[in-house]
DNA sequence: CCCCAGGCGCATC
DNA sequence: GATGCGCATGGG
């Protein structure tokens, strides 16, 4: 495990002796689009429902105002730490080149987020043909708009059934232009059981690849984001413009371990749009 | 002001 | 099943 001990210590849980861990590298690499740096280098986001504050000093990580119940259910595995980064590093480093060496060593604390499906699913379905600065924008007005307010400020990211009830125009002030229809549709589905994560779960990746098709406005790569930020099939990739730039000039053959490539392909993607 | 953006649907071949 | 085009809108 990447961390020694996990402790409530007044109303936080805190983590000690944690490696191969960094915020930046984790929560604002495009995986996930809720977080937000604050001055003093601590992220603040919502997911599942709750929003938290993380501190990273030395080799300790405190989760402000949460139970120990509360990562042990949802931030231990949202943020990978079922995974053994140590054991998994070495394995990558191992089976690939020279290329996947340097960007291992490029993000020493890039792990791979899992997260709620419906949410990757919509965030994902908004990226297309846009930027990040603008997915977070739509993201957050979606939120806003729909959303629950939470108590501690910020708001939940909005359910299928509010979502499916709008009427085709009612997602204006978002701002998704032609991805709204795309949007109502994925809600749709998802609010009658038609599009059922749950039941996806036990499904094979290609099982439910095939099923996320089916939803109007995700192509092959929504649907490889979904499966891997979402359904955790770590086996799985996006294939973007820039990944396929990158593969081709340094790993024109592709992977050789294939078991892990979709966390591979993580480090891959922050290499290569390293400034 | 112009360019283009973590794609996809659709028409056409 | 492959290829090419238009897409609504904002961020750089």
């Amino acid at each position: 495990m990447d961390y020694l001990r996990a402790v409530q210590r007044g109303g936080d849980t805190v983590l000690t002796g944690v490696r191969f861990f960094n915020l930046a590298q984790t929560l604002d690499n495009g995986q996930a689009f809720r977080w937000r740096e604050g001055c003093d280098g601590a992220f603040s986001g919502i997911a599942f429902g709750r929003r938290v504050t993380i501190i990273h000093a030395g080799d300790t990580v405190t989760f402000k105002n949460t139970p120990i119940e509360d990562f042990e259910n949802i931030w231990k595995k949202y943020l990978d730490f079922t995974r053994d980064y140590s054991d998994l590093r070495k394995q990558i480093a191992v089976s690939e080149g020279e290329f996947l060496h340097s960007a291992l060593e490029y993000s020493p604390g890039l792990r791979l987020m899992r997260q709620d499906v419906w949410e990757v699913l919509i965030s994902f379905i908004l990226s297309q043909n846009s930027n990040i600065p603008r997915i977070k924008n739509m993201i957050e007005a979606l939120c806003q708009s729909f959303g629950e307010k939470l108590p501690c400020g910020g708001y939940t990211f909005p359910t299928p059934q509010v979502l499916a009830n709008l009427h085709p125009n009612g997602l204006n002030m978002i701002k998704s232009g032609y991805r709204s229809p795309y949007i109502l549709d994925a809600a749709k589905k998802t609010a009658s059981g038609e599009f059922n994560p749950t039941e996806l779960e036990k499904l094979s990746s290609e099982e439910i690849y095939k099923e996320l098709l089916k939803i109007h406005g995700v192509g092959p790569k929504v649907a490889e984001c979904v499966l891997l930020f979402g359904f955790g099939r770590v086996e799985r990739y996006p294939v973007d413009v820039w990944i396929k730039r990158a593969m081709e000039k340094h790993i024109p053959e592709g992977f050789i371990n294939k078991e892990y490539q979709g966390i591979a392909q993580q480090f891959v993607f922050h290499y290569a749009r390293r400034k």
